[in-house]
DNA sequence: AGGTGATCATTA
DNA sequence: TAATGATCACCT
């Protein structure tokens, strides 16, 4: 195992030492087996990047680099840089949420500093093929803040009046809400709207692609 | 059961 | 083909 990084510099040390790598080439490194795929094992990259880094929260609700307070996220792009998926974020809290504002939540903190490791891959080609390309660091602006907080209140009030069927993935700007869960049975207990007791699927908030590709653009400037 | 890491696969 | 809804593996 990696000791946790105590410093921001020491983390962006770290990340220079595997940018440019392909994810076969790390591995090596590692001396870790590589998947052929993702199929079966959608999670192995991004726990693999945060084995070589250093990310020590565990699947606690906090950020991954828990001295630092900086959250690890890979992104998946194509080789032009483009973003090809929406990036998880957080639970939604649908039952033990009273108490709960975007101040004192999960969702602000993991988004308050976030180290984004974009890694480049082709369809169909072997996973040890996919390149990792240059981490950067990346803490919201103003706007960006304000957005979140818009969009995390959008669905936590919903949640809080027990209005669940009016949850979809077509609100919020840059997050959105998804299913999270091992499959469409799963359940979790919640209270509709009229305070009877009720079971829905659980949720997630999601950052759209529209947005990570947005911060690629930015810091990798195409 | 419910978090973590996400991508897969079907729909619109 | 982008977006939504569904799903996979591992951990505590």
């Amino acid at each position: 195992m990696i000791k946790p990084p105590t410093t921001l510099n020491e983390l962006k040390e770290r990340t220079k030492q595997i940018a440019g790598l392909t994810i076969g080439e790390l591995a090596k490194q590692r001396q870790v087996g590589v998947p052929s795929d993702l199929k079966r094992q959608k999670g192995w990259q991004g726990q693999f990047i945060e084995s070589c880094l250093g990310a020590d929260a565990g699947n606690l609700s906090e950020p991954d680099f828990s001295l630092i307070g900086v959250e690890l996220k890979t992104l998946p792009i194509d080789f032009s840089g483009r973003v090809l998926e929406s990036t998880y974020i957080s639970v939604v809290n649908i039952k033990n949420h009273q108490g709960l504002t975007w101040e004192n939540c999960a969702t602000k903190h993991k988004l308050s500093h976030v180290l984004w490791v974009p890694i480049a891959r082709i369809k169909d080609q072997p996973l040890e093929n996919s390149r990792i390309a240059t981490p950067f660091l990346w803490q919201p602006n103003d706007k960006e803040a304000r957005q979140l907080k818009q969009d995390w209140e959008e669905v936590m009030d919903l949640v809080a009046l027990g209005q669940l069927g009016q949850l979809n993935a077509r609100m919020g700007e840059i997050l959105q809400v998804r299913p999270k869960a091992a499959n469409s049975r799963v359940l979790t207990d919640t209270t509709d709207s009229e305070g009877n007791h009720s079971q829905t699927l659980p949720r997630g908030f999601y950052m759209r692609p529209q947005f990570t590709q947005g911060l690629v653009d930015r810091f990798l400037k195409r």
